[in-house]
DNA sequence: AGCACGCCGACT
DNA sequence: GTCGGCGTGCTC
């Protein structure tokens, strides 16, 4: 009993720790951490991933089982990202082996192998052929001599040299080639035989870019914010910042909201760089995900872009992580496994030790405070590099105004002067559908979903009564189904209605409709930007996919038909959001000599927001937003988690969130440093047949809160009647408080 | 999460 | 008589 040596694995469970098991029968080198192993594990045999080894179980050593085989030679995740999972395990609570799953495309998660490329090689038959054998087959001749002179080629270098499969078959057939796979290999990325890694001479650099380039440290870990409006040219800064990089033989990552690599973008970025770009995104096949992230981690590609999750993709010599339009809240994935791939990232930038550049034109405020508390460095880029004009900013007052199923008189005769001369109109509003509301003239009856604490709202696009919160979907009823009337009204309006709207106003005019319903598949959306891009007159009516990411040059007006609802939204960010949106929005109109007008219409103009964000200050806008938020001692200026339960009976969640707070206050009492806040009914208490509670914690030091949550952690997954209904933990949480 | 065991209703 | 509903318990 002197050497026992036991190891400590992850696996895919919802428990929060680790499980012991004895070395593998087969006698082998000690595993490091990260490498895949079989193990068995209750009824079934599951994959694995070694965490560490120790010298003694707390477990009964009789229990133990072996691991079964082990399936990496190395590790598969390099040593510093093993270290940011294991941190992101805990500092988002979550159970490891689910953490360390994040970081694998789903085939090596399931145990699967690395992607395996085929080479032919001579069998030992083939060997001791003559060298003027099959002088009457002249290609199966070429393709001895290329195997005589190469050793192996892969099957795709065969192809590459002129030799057809019916050759590589004939051969196959007279046994005097054998094929044989490896795992593909991929040491640096490959500049396809260029001598420079650019393809193309760089843009001139304005001076805040220039200045801000030459701000960036390439040899130790920094975060930078570079701030600059929409066309201030941050990507070309990126692109420059990313070429320095890639002279120096180390890869690039960059992180991109969802949906938001534009063609354009990607074609830029494939213009300007000699190496292989990996794309890491949601629409991959798996197939394709396993070559992306394997591009990645062999170091085969010089350029990573990808969303979310690629925030734990391996890189063979990563060089600087880039997170564009960081202040986007996809990047915080809501369920689950609750990570910010945005903080991930400035975590992994500083153990890697490389710079960490986060880019936006309208920052978060978590990213400006760190600016403030000197732990990221501000860098501005002012100015748009076109010359185009800063948009006009038009607040519509629409009390007591006569409206127009929404349409303001002065929006209408906005858009009717913008539409003669040739122009393009976008037409915001948040709110799918037809009306969000159906209801009764006679009995005041309103369609409610059966599952929901909402009303359904109206479609007549594909006809019907939707629940835009569960899958709940059914006919429009002919007469009210309470007191028969055939009176039903449509209350308020969607993006259906205001097409209608507009379509009824403008017959003349092409109206596109931009949202979810709309352009469900990405080909639809892209014919539909290649029908604006077009750029004749047209009005384009969406939610937010309008604002996200695309650029649209011959919009001069942009009309924000609603922004009242975030004004007293109970989500404390819900300004945050709206000033973020509509001025990403605003960035877009304009071109050239004819500059852009914004118009809002509201009941509250008088509103400090808006005449912060109208006189083109975001930056303005987001201090008072800070202000708040320090007064009010928020996040950031806190740390927040939310504690959630839910289940299709309400009286146990919400009891439990009750004993949860209950176990907390007798852990560390409430104080000015630490509030508990309910629990509370969710924003929407019963949603999809579940009734959800929430508890909040508020905590001046991340540390304590951090402290109070593992213990929290630890005695849910304890807790007999908290097994049976759903709960998760969220440390800094996106949505409402 | 999976997967088993376990004890009560409508089917060949 | 059994197929199968999902409650409850466990995984080194």
């Amino acid at each position: 009993m002197t050497d026992a040596l036991f190891y400590q694995v992850a696996v895919q469970s919802p428990l929060r720790r680790l499980f012991d098991y004895l070395p593998p029968r087969e006698a082998s080198a000690v595993l490091q951490p990260g490498v895949r192993v079989a193990v068995p594990f209750g009824k079934r045999e599951v994959c694995g991933i070694v965490v560490a080894h120790t010298c003694s179980s707390d477990y009964p050593i009789n229990k133990l089982k072996p691991i079964g085989a082990v399936l990496d030679s190395t590790s598969l995740l390099p040593p510093v990202l093993f270290d940011v999972l294991l941190w992101a395990a805990r500092y988002y609570q979550h159970p490891l082996g689910d953490v360390l799953a994040s970081a694998l495309p789903t085939t090596l998660r399931k145990g699967g192998s690395l992607p395996q490329q085929s080479f032919w090689r001579l069998s030992h038959h083939g060997k001791g052929l003559p060298n003027d054998a099959l002088r009457r087959a002249p290609s199966q001749q070429a393709l001895l001599q290329l195997l005589q002179q190469h050793g192996s080629l892969s099957r795709e270098a065969l192809t590459a040299a002129g030799i057809s499969a019916a050759t590589v078959r004939s051969l196959k057939n007279k046994e005097l080639i054998e094929s044989f796979s490896t795992t593909q290999s991929g040491q640096g990325f490959d500049l396809d035989g260029e001598l420079d890694i650019l393809a193309e001479t760089p843009l001139s650099l304005s001076v805040d870019q220039q200045a801000a380039l030459e701000q960036i440290e390439f040899h130790n870990y920094r975060s930078y914010l570079i701030d600059g409006e929409t066309g201030s040219g941050k990507t070309e800064v990126y692109l420059q910042a990313i070429a320095s990089v890639l002279r120096h033989s180390r890869q690039a990552l960059v992180l991109i909201p969802e949906i938001n690599l534009s063609p354009q973008t990607l074609a830029r970025f494939r213009a300007r760089f000699n190496c292989p770009i990996a794309l890491i995104h949601s629409g991959l096949s798996e197939r394709q995900r396993l070559e992306a992230w394997w591009a990645a981690a062999s170091g085969s590609a010089g350029i990573i872009i990808g969303t979310r999750s690629a925030a734990f993709v391996p890189m063979q010599a990563p060089g600087i992580i880039i997170v564009d339009e960081e202040h986007d809240s996809s990047f915080k994935q809501q369920e689950g496994f609750r990570y910010s791939a945005r903080d991930v990232a400035v975590m992994r930038a500083n153990r890697e030790n490389i710079p960490l550049v986060l880019g936006s034109a309208t920052p978060s405020l978590e990213s400006l405070y760190n600016c403030e508390q000197q732990r990221y460095r501000h860098l501005s880029i002012k100015g748009r590099h076109g010359g185009a004009k800063q948009a006009a900013w038009q607040l519509v007052d629409i009390r007591h105004s006569q409206l127009n199923t929404g349409f303001s008189q002065s929006v209408i005769e906005a858009i009717k002067t913008q539409l003669s001369e040739g122009n393009q109109i976008l037409v915001f509003l948040n709110r799918r559908g037809f009306a969000p509301t159906l209801m009764c003239h006679d009995c005041g009856w309103v369609a409610d979903c059966k599952h929901c604490d909402a009303h359904l709202t109206v479609h007549t696009n594909r006809p019907g009564l939707h629940c835009h919160h569960c899958e709940s979907r059914q006919a429009l009823p002919a007469n009210c189904p309470h007191c028969a009337s055939e009176q039903l009204n449509y209350l308020g309006q969607g993006t259906e209605r205001s097409e209608s709207t507009l379509q009824a106003l403008f017959p003349e005019a092409t109206v596109h409709r931009v949202d979810r319903d709309s352009t469900g598949s990405k080909r639809a959306m892209e014919e539909l930007l290649e029908q604006i891009n077009k750029n004749e007159p047209c009005i384009l009516v969406g939610t937010q996919m309008l604002a996200k990411g695309h650029h649209f040059p011959a919009v001069t007006l942009v009309v924000v038909l609603d922004a009242d609802t975030s004004l007293f939204s109970t989500d404390f960010r819900a300004l945050e959001k709206m000033g973020q949106l509509i001025t990403q929005v605003a960035g877009r109109a304009g071109r050239g000599a004819k500059p852009g007008v914004v118009m809002i219409q509201s009941h509250h103009c008088e509103h400090p927001v808006f005449e912060l964000l109208s006189q083109h200050s975001y930056g303005k806008f987001a201090q008072h937003l800070l202000q708040e938020r320090q007064f009010s001692a928020m996040p950031p200026y806190s740390n927040a988690a939310l504690i959630r339960a839910e289940f299709h009976q309400g009286g146990e969640a919400l009891g439990l969130m009750q004993r949860a707070r209950d176990y907390l206050e007798g852990q560390m009492p409430s104080s000015p440093a630490l509030r508990y806040l309910g629990p509370f009914p969710a924003a929407m208490e019963k949603r999809n047949g579940r009734y959800r509670y929430q508890l909040t914690l508020i905590a001046t030091e991340r540390r304590s809160l951090h402290l109070l949550l593992r213990g929290l952690s630890h005695w849910l997954e304890r807790d007999k009647s908290a097994r049976k209904l759903r709960w998760s933990i969220d440390v800094d949480p996106q949505d409402t408080i």
